[in-house]
DNA sequence: AATGAATGAGGTTTCATTCAT
DNA sequence: AATGAATGAAACCTCATTCAT
């Protein structure tokens, strides 16, 4: 990103930049196309219309339909994971509005999961898990598995600051994202109809209340 | 029709019994077929051998192959209802032994849940939501909505006889289920995975666990 | 059909007569659909909706689909020859109103062969003559062959009775068609359309004009 | 595009030749079929194989089996057209040999109408009507209206000059077809059976004849 | 590197026909 | 004699993939 003239450059990397740049079209027209009808409804000419280029680009990059939709799906879970871990970083480290910090952090992170784009993913998962298994393992080790570990870790600071009373703090992570976004995915079909913003919240702040009623230090 | 043994009965009923049990086969097959390869790529061929049934009759019978999706998942989802509803028989009344018979009924709950094909019906909603929207509906006003509020029902008897503490019985359901399973499709694979019943019992129990403590009156 | 009480007769005949209107009601629902949608594209199961009959009935008493199409060709053939040959009995003889007389029997010559199920046969003869060629010697034997030969010996009437010249009577006749007809096929596309009764009289009145400025004795 | 040898030039041209070439390939091909089963009957797979490719060129092409029929329909009426118009040149301006000149200009129509492609596409027009209204308008209008145009002015132009007494040059040009041409087609079974040339001689010439004695200026 | 054209394989669906009742 | 159910064959059309340019 932080290069000099371009045009300088030798002729390779310029030419690598606009085949990067083609590349990252493809795998972002593949989600759109991919999300809306499926992995196996969707058809190689769709994606390379919506990608704005002719179908053997898509077999020059990427090799296969299979192929182009694993990279679809570990990068753009990648990048949703990204996006969570940056919401935990406003997570209460101290006694001050614990309730309310929770609140706060507790609905970064449920937008986050409601990112038309997660969902999209999500739902695609679910669907091809038993055709790519693998996937499944890649998406989790790259995405929840990592990021219940950093809540994880969050909440067992405020235990040992003397705030929550936890026997174990990765349980204790589970639990929380399970109050708080659990009865999201079916109040919204799954992500496909979107939710009124009070109704989020209420259900987060009910979330938090119940884990604080569980676990907050008496 | 006025019962009698149907077998020594005229044509017509041993007839339509016959219908009917083609008709059983092929939704079960479609169940079957469905959920190992998904609906766009399963085709009505290996369903109807998977049947034991020559194509057309399927097509006599259920008319396309949208139409026998949404047979499948709809009387598929009602069956697993019901077997949820009979779990729910157990549920306590009485101080006695609260936790242990929450979580009797806890495990019996999850059983449902866990189901190879209770799982595959779930995965191929989530997968098809977008295609098949009404069908979502369908299934959720049949399946978990009326759950929903017969467990809601159970606990809020809990709370009249002065055993928990309750603000919302509605959304302690909800809390209730996302404590005890939440974590297990991930752990599971979406249910594409066994899972060891002493891993399973540990998460029904912590949540267990965690909804008391929330929950009982002090 | 001069019966007496059927229900007097012995069993067989009275069987024999509800045979023969199945029999008539498969064939005429045959014509109609035939003529809507084709031969290749008329399917056995929309004929016997139309009968009002099984599908197993149409076989049970044409054999095939093949067969009930010449039967259906062949029997309404010889109805529209009948028709045809009916109108050639008001054909002149004498010399008095010899131009209004060929008009009068020109129009219903023609309002013989605009008929609905006329046209539509012809259609269908026209479609079909490469596969059921017999068909085409059929139809042309029962209906237009007889036909121009009664039409030939009337104009030969006419010609010894002095008022025509004629070298060659079938030729005659077969001009004579030619001139009062030909056109209104392509006017009517064919029959599918309705045509103004001015304009049909018009090109009969037209033709016959120009029948008698070739033939009639100077 | 500027002419030169097209061999010599560059990919684009060429290339465009070849898909030209194909597309006329698979148009010429599929009036074969069409002609010899009908087109319910036509199978694309027939079509392709007759033209040598490979069934989605087909489709790529042409998109749809109604639209290459629409295509077939037109394409080949409209060629069908430019002979008949042809053959109109050699039409009689003067006295000289009339009837001869006619005569030979007749036999030259006829020889059109009695094409064996021709007769295919009228068949496969009176077929179709009824599924296919807009092609008999598409086809009429390129085709023999704009021919009756044209021999209606050569007609009037005959009587411009004193050689024929003539009210309606457009009916009497309908006329003159219906006399050498109307009985043809009966007797060849709709084009499907070859005629000796001297039985249709005789047909033009009486046809000749018989418009002469009508319309010749006496 | 990118593309237009072509294809083999396989999809859903319809249909003429037969069998058991 | 009449029917409901079942089927084998074949139809139209789509698609992932490759080749020549």
């Amino acid at each position: 990103m932080i290069a000099g003239d371009p045009a300088k450059r030798s002729g390779t990397p310029s030419a690598e930049r606009g085949r990067l740049d083609k590349r990252r079209a493809i795998v972002e027209a593949a989600l759109r196309v991919f999300s809306q009808v499926g992995y196996a409804q969707a058809s190689v000419d769709a994606i390379a219309a919506e990608a704005g280029v002719a179908k053997p680009t898509i077999y020059n990059h990427l090799g296969s339909k299979e192929n182009l939709f694993r990279h679809v799906m570990t990068e753009m879970a990648a990048r949703d994971n990204g996006k969570a871990l940056e919401a935990l970083e406003f997570f209460p480290t101290g006694p001050a509005d614990l309730r309310t910090s929770l609140e706060a952090v507790a609905r970064k992170l449920v937008d986050c999961y409601r990112d038309e784009q997660s969902e999209a993913v999500r739902r695609l998962l679910y669907a091809e898990v038993v055709r790519f298994p693998d996937l499944f393992d890649a998406v989790q080790a790259s995405g929840p598995d990592q990021f219940i570990e950093a809540l994880a870790g969050r909440l067992a600071r405020l235990a040992n600051a003397g705030l929550l009373s936890l026997k174990d703090p990765v349980r204790a992570a589970h639990q929380f994202i399970a109050l708080v976004y659990d009865e999201l995915p079916r109040m919204s079909a799954y992500g496909t109809r979107s939710l009124g913003q009070t109704e989020v919240d209420k259900v987060v702040a009910d979330g938090v209340d119940t884990f604080l009623r569980a676990f907050r230090m008496r």
